[in-house]
DNA sequence: TTTGTAATTAAGGCATTGCTTATTTAAGGG
DNA sequence: CCCTTAAATAAGCAATGCCTTAATTACAAA
């Protein structure tokens, strides 16, 4: 329940994008600052960011920083979406078991 | 694709706690703010970002403002991470399949 | 109508974020 | 050894975010 801090770095859209483009598979640094507007010390400041909450991982390739999706991260988040849904449905259920109740409660009023 | 608005909401810790707050059922806005150090008005602005981002949902009763999750947020999280993850692991697969038909040839040519 | 309670909105301060350009580090290639 | 390429780091600046207190809105109870 600590850190989270992966959902501070998917605030930004840029970080976004970045993710999303790694999903179609592994990319150089500088591929990616290619395909945006903004310029390289950005990307790699942002890259910085998605490194370090686990979003991403990187392995050198000569000078190049070859970067793809870590599982890490998004294990964190999809847990902690989870969990707070299951609570969720968990009262839905709890409503449905109350309902059901006085579902029988009413059936068993008309009998007599 | 576009929004995503709701990861800009969760970057912040208090929200997320107002949401696991939640996830326990549905409570008034004083209720909530009475359990955070900060003051009610910081409360209240945090919470129309959950309202805005459709994490939250609220009505009326009295005076009283009753707050409880909106699963609306939570789906688009979810589908999200869920995308993002599909493609990594549909890399995997190919990885996978690859690797499989490598032994396959290496084990045609043993035969021989 | 006046008073009290619950909550939101307004205004301002201070810290953080994300961008830029300039500089630095690291690894080949001639 | 120099020069080029790839990337990260440094420093500075404008914009945004979150908090505070003060003011406002909405409803109910005396």
């Amino acid at each position: 329940m600590g850190g989270m801090q992966s959902f501070m770095a998917l605030a930004d859209p840029t970080r976004r994008r970045i993710l999303e483009m790694l999903a179609g598979g592994q990319l150089a640094a500088g591929e990616i600052a290619g395909r945006f507007e903004v310029s390289a010390p950005a990307i790699s400041q942002h890259l910085k960011v998605l490194r370090q909450t686990h979003l991403v991982r990187v392995r050198a390739e000569a000078q190049r920083r070859i970067y793809e999706l870590d599982p890490r991260g998004l294990d964190e988040l999809e847990s902690w979406v989870a969990r707070l849904r299951s609570f969720w449905s968990g009262r839905l259920d709890e409503l449905e078991r109350q309902l059901r109740k006085e579902n029988s409660n009413r059936r068993r009023r008309k009998k007599r």
